[in-house]
Formats: structure tokens, C-alpha cells, sequence
DNA sequence: TACTGGTAGCTAGTAGTACTAAGTAGCTGG
DNA sequence: CCAGCTACTTAGTACTACTAGCTACCAGTA
């Protein structure tokens, strides 16, 4: 992945991943396979698994282990209050961002 | 300044600053004032030096020592080649990124 | 049986970036 | 003389995505 990608990441993918979670639990392998479906092809699986253990340290989301037809255990996240406020307060940070960010495009320095 | 703009400005206050610079140099000082103006009002000022000697070891900007007519003198930085072309890519990055992001946001999961 | 591949999760260590908090230095006005 | 603006610098910290592995379950197949 492009080094600007990597960084820019940072801060959104969390926001990312919550926003998928918004009505429809879902656990960390199919996180993983939602983001390349959604064009986040390059996300390291890695980097998915490490981000679910934060945004359950915080707070953000409840956590169920159910049996899975075809392999190990999976965890299932479900996003809750905390982290609903979350994600609104990602969206206000993200559109605040997006509007400057066109106008410096748009306008011209 | 929030946690979620903290971290969401990473590698993207980078790109901001370079837009800034396109077609008018500018030093650090003069750089710092421009964002407050521009609504990045909690940008701490080491953040933007800091930046900026990123940029030029890097090599994405020409430096040259001007003397103020208050104070020490300052390093003026012009957007080069090279930096043209890192902007450009940072712009296709911000848009794959901004597309996504508004898909999720407006689409629904 | 042994092996491959898909599913599912986990971890240690690294790099990059924005922050805090402090400092140096030149100039002007009270 | 010093407070305050201008202008730049630096050491150390926190956070996050990455690499590069690992464990483990199951199905199909040679």
C-alpha cells in the first residue's frame, strides 16, 4: 500500500470500521473481507484484529463468541451507545476535515 | 484539540501544508497563521516546523534563508517539482479515501 | 494417513507522525 | 529593561498501521 494511504489511515479507519458495524454485527475475518469488498483492498489482517481489541478496550463495542460452521470461534462485535457517540463524533471530525480540505482544492491555496 | 482530529491529521497535515504552498512560498510562521485562519486553529506550532523539516529532507520543497523585517530570519519553502508530484498523489489518496468514506457514511454499511 | 487451503484469531516489534514543553534569538514599545 | 510579538528549534511521548509471523479448526483430496 502507498505510504500516504498508510498514513492517512490513521484516525479513519477506526471511524471505518465502526461505520460498518452501524445495524449489523459482525466479527473480525468478516471485517477484514467487508473492507476489500468496500475497495480497501490492501488492509493487513493484522492491523483489523489489532484495531477490534482497541475499540473493545474503549468501550466502543459488545463482544459475543459464537461457533462457527467452518473453523474456530468467532467474535462477533456489536456496536453500542458509547460507540455510537463515537462514530458521530468521527463524522463530525472527518466532515469538518473534508470541507477544508475541498476548499484548499477548490479555491486554491 | 480532540483526539480523533489528532490522529485523523496524520498524513493528511502534510498534504494540507503542500496545497498551502502551491504557486505562493511561505515560512514556517507565516504557515502556521495561515491554517488558524483556515479553521486548523490548534495546530501546535513544533507540529508545523517539525513538518516542514520533514518535506524539505525529503526533498519536495526549496529552502532559502530571507531576513525578516521583524525578528530572525526565516526559511522561505517553495513547492518543487518533486513536491508537485507528491501533491498530485496525495490528492488521488484523499479522493479514493473521501469516495469510500462518503459511500459508507451516506450508502449505510 | 498426510497435505493443502480456507476460515478465524492473535502477537511482538517497527515506522511514521502529531503532540507537549521547553528553549534560543531578534526586534519594538512602554 | 522588560514584556510581547516574531521566528525557528528540539527532546521526548503517545498513538496507530504495518510486517511477519504464529496457533487452531475444519473439509477435501491425493
Amino acid at each position: 500500500m502507498g505510504k500516504q494511504m498508510t498514513e492517512m489511515l490513521k484516525g479513519t479507519l477506526e471511524g471505518i470500521v465502526l461505520a460498518l458495524l452501524t445495524g449489523k454485527p459482525a466479527y473480525g475475518y468478516e471485517i477484514t473481507t467487508l473492507l476489500r469488498e468496500k475497495g480497501f483492498a490492501d488492509i493487513a489482517e493484522g492491523t483489523v484484529y489489532a484495531l477490534l481489541v482497541r475499540i473493545e478496550q474503549k468501550g466502543l463495542v459488545d463482544v459475543e463468541k459464537r461457533p462457527s460452521e467452518k473453523g474456530p470461534p468467532r467474535k462477533v462485535y456489536t456496536l453500542n451507545i458509547q460507540g455510537n457517540e463515537y462514530l458521530d463524533e468521527f463524522w463530525r471530525t472527518w466532515s469538518f476535515l473534508a470541507e477544508r480540505l475541498e476548499q484548499l482544492r477548490e479555491g486554491g491555496n
